[in-house]
This record gives structure tokens, C-alpha cells and sequence, in this order.
DNA sequence: ATAATCTTTGCAATCGAGTTGCACTAAAAG
DNA sequence: CTTTTAGTGCAACTCGATTGCAAAGATTAT
């Protein structure tokens, strides 16, 4: 597991205060977070700046965003060598009862075949349901 | 190709002007609207009621929803005898260019295999890139 | 047919996630 | 040390989504 220096530094993404909190706050959780869950966890430290701090994060391949259909899109590390292209992708699962977003990187992406001419530049894969702590 | 009338009845859903003129107007393009595209498309229906309609059909099962992460929540009349159910899931295709969103109707998505204990309940599947209409 | 009740509609107001302008501070370059 | 560039905090604003409420329309009971 790399530190967020050492992934700040890979990515060639100047350390800072913010970034340094944002990223460690990310590493530190299984699951997606969203602007909100940041926001509350990282009290005293303001909303646009980690705002900026993830638009940063997301153009650098640091963190990629997830549209799970709660309403605010969340966050996740990107794993080590991912690049964000079609190729990298995996399934998000949205517990809906306990509102938390997971990344399955287990889960295997099929190739889709598009219709004619259709070009794939990425996707948004969520599927939804219930967690294995709330099917119970 | 059912008709507005004869849909709201096998759903159930009492039928006004409101709903009829919504969703002729749904089953009138092959591409999901947003809430924005059918108020600007159906001048002089007011948004709330555009809104609460659309609600009423979701509900019903008439059309479903789609984030296809433009920022807007779109809706396409669901195929004959769809249920909503995961087995009733398609591909969605959200061009770049375009802003457009296609249902890919005659793609097939495999079955995921989700991990230990998690329970399936519907899935979002969002493609990207380019249509071919903007693939030039 | 008429009154009472429930549903739908239209308008205005509100909510909330996302985003931006701007001044201030910190860091890097000269 | 001074100048320049980048990052931060605050407040304001945008815009899609949603709701409260009263008027209009449809349905049911009398």
C-alpha cells in the first residue's frame, strides 16, 4: 500500500495540507466517499478546497468518480497502475439501504461489443442492492 | 408500438393530460429525455407536474430513470413487458459530444457474479464515448 | 344532480450539490 | 528579499430537483 506522499509524488501532484488529508482520509476507507462524507470526516477544513482538491486528484488519475444514483457523486483511489481508461474499469455496487458504495475490483468486466461505430472512451458500471452487512 | 392509452391502462395509471401528452412525447424519440428536455420539447406544461408525472411513471414501471452522468437524471419508456428487474437490464450509451443517451437494447449484459452475501437489485450501467453519428 | 372527497395541476418557493469569484496566504522562482 | 505562481477559505451563486399550497378537475357518496 503506498502512502499519500508517495503517491502525491508519483503522480506529480504538489503536496500540500489539503491534499495530504484528503488523499490519507481516502486511503483510510474501503468505501467511495462523496464531498459530503469528506467534508463531515475532515471538520475545519473547507468544502471548496477539497473540492478542488478531488478535481485535482481526478484529473492526475489519483482518484476516479463514481455516479452511484445517490445524488452526489463519490470518490475512490484509483488502484496502483490504473489509469482510468476502459480497460481499468470495475463495477461499483450501491448498497441502497446503507447508502455506501463499494469498488469491485474482483469482479470481472465483460468486453462490451457497441453497435457500429460507436466508440468506447469509459463507462459507469453500478450495480445495486443489498451489502452483505445489510442482507440479512 | 402500444400508444399512450393503452399503456396507462395495462399500468394502471389514471390517464390525464399531463401524462398523455408526457409520454406520447417519450414514445415519440428513440433517445431518453431529461426532465429539461421535455419541459423545453412540451411548452406551456409546467415542470412540477412534468416532474410528478414522470415520478408517477417510474413508479409504475412505465419508464425508468438513467444517470448517465450528464448531471441530469433521463427517462426512457421501459421495453414491452419490462419489469425493471435486473433481467430486464440494458446498456446505456451516453455520447460525449452529443449529450445524447441511447438504450442499447440489443446488447447483452452477462450475469455479474457479486460477491458473497450481496443481493442484486438493479444496476445502472452507463457506457461512454462517441455515437455514431459524432464517431466522424 | 349536488355536495363532499380525492387527485392532479400550476406557480412560487425552497433545497442542496456543485461551482466560482475574490482576497488572502503560502510556496516557489528569480 | 522580492516577485510570481499556486493553494486556501469564505461567501455567493447556479441549476436540477423537490415541495407547499391553493385552484382546478375528477370521482364518490348522498
Amino acid at each position: 500500500m503506498q502512502t499519500e506522499e508517495e503517491i502525491l509524488k508519483i503522480k506529480k501532484v504538489k503536496n500540500t495540507a489539503v491534499r495530504t488529508v484528503v488523499l490519507r482520509h481516502l486511503l483510510s476507507l474501503e468505501k467511495a466517499q462523496s464531498l459530503k462524507d469528506i467534508e463531515n470526516a475532515l471538520a475545519y477544513t473547507d468544502r471548496s478546497s477539497i473540492f478542488r482538491t478531488l478535481k485535482t486528484f481526478e484529473e492526475n488519475k489519483i482518484i476516479h468518480s463514481i455516479e452511484d444514483g445517490s445524488g452526489m457523486t463519490k470518490y475512490a483511489v484509483c488502484a496502483e497502475g490504473c489509469n482510468c481508461d476502459p480497460k481499468d474499469l470495475h463495477y461499483h455496487f450501491y448498497c441502497t439501504n446503507c447508502d455506501k458504495t463499494f469498488c469491485l475490483f474482483d469482479v470481472p468486466i465483460p468486453k462490451i461489443q457497441l453497435p457500429e461505430n460507436f466508440k468506447l472512451q469509459q463507462a459507469n458500471m453500478v450495480v445495486k442492492g443489498l451489502c452483505d452487512n445489510c442482507n440479512k
